[in-house]
DNA sequence: TATATTTGATATGTTGCATAACAATTATCG
DNA sequence: CGATAATTGTTATGCAACATATCAAATATA
């Protein structure tokens, strides 16, 4: 059992360096209480892991926020933007061209509902699909690959686990 | 034991959905695979992360980026624009206003280093450090503490110890 | 019917992040 | 030494993500 101290941030030093002159020279930066930042380690594993994402599926060239909305539409055929966009995090302004960028392209379509002609029902294309399928195949054996590489699978499964506690909780 | 399958994506189904019609009324949007993205998670979980973290220190009115420089500035006083930017992954350029915005507020100092009057070497000011204090505090008695409270202390540092390695093999 | 709400859209602003270019200074090399 | 290259901080600029206000059309509600 290791035993990790739980207290992260330490305030004792209060580091009086009145000396105008340069740095310890020739030593590394010492990240100190910053690597106990979770803020911190969250935000550059993300970075890192859409760095791999957008490189795995380069060749569709389909972002993470991209993948997700076609993900969506998969499962949930049907909806209306402001359906889509809520359940992603996405405010309905910024969604208009992430749409146009989809639609251009004839990955999705948007049609108006019959029940209400205000709202746009959104459905993949064909092309949609294929895409989206291809998309998946390429996360799978390259992206999520790589991260049972570096984790192992039931490290992922946990971790998974864990950010989505946060998400909820927090 | 749990026995949780490991392969994220199921890229059975193909959902052959022609029906121009509405979706299912009334039931709720399914996620689907998306949960199992771990870009997903880290993204949502970062997000709550810092929206906690602004909260917490929102009295002393300091970003995750501008607590994370003084920390380093205190533990690494002496050096210049470079070396702290690189070391928080900040392109220099962008580094630029960023110091202004603390030096304005009287938090730091650039001083035109005597070995190399190219860099500034960078120092906090006695407010800098006081500021960075209760920063601190106030860090370890709301942000973590309610972060401890949602996963666990050794929860804690079990997801640290992962997104540091995601952050660092990936 | 009159008023309020919802939906998609536009305009706009802010922020984070990236690149190119520049003057001043220093390092390197012929 | 002197010419050239590299480094440091800086400015300008562009792009993408994210947020707010506002609008017309359609619908819901009073």
């Amino acid at each position: 059992m290791t035993v990790s101290k739980t207290p992260a941030l330490d305030l004792t030093k209060t580091v009086r360096g009145s000396a105008p002159a340069d740095a310890g020279e020739g030593d590394a930066i010492k990240l100190g209480e910053l690597s106990e930042l979770l803020g911190y380690s969250l935000k550059r594993a993300q970075l890192k892991v859409f760095d791999d994402f957008i490189r795995c599926v380069a060749p569709l060239q389909l972002t993470p926020a991209q993948f997700s909305v076609l993900l969506l539409l998969e499962r949930n055929p049907g909806r209306n933007q402001t359906e889509i966009a809520n359940t992603l995090g996405i405010l309905r302004p910024n969604f208009v061209s992430m749409l146009d960028g989809l639609e251009s392209r004839e990955l999705c379509v948007r049609m108006r509902s019959t029940n209400d002609r205000r709202s746009h029902v959104l459905m993949l294309t064909d092309k949609g699909r294929s895409i989206l399928a291809r998309a998946k195949k390429l996360v799978v054996s390259k992206h999520e690959a790589r991260l049972n590489e570096v984790l192992g699978p039931e490290n992922r499964v946990a971790l998974l686990a864990m950010l989505d506690k946060i998400a909820r909780d927090f």
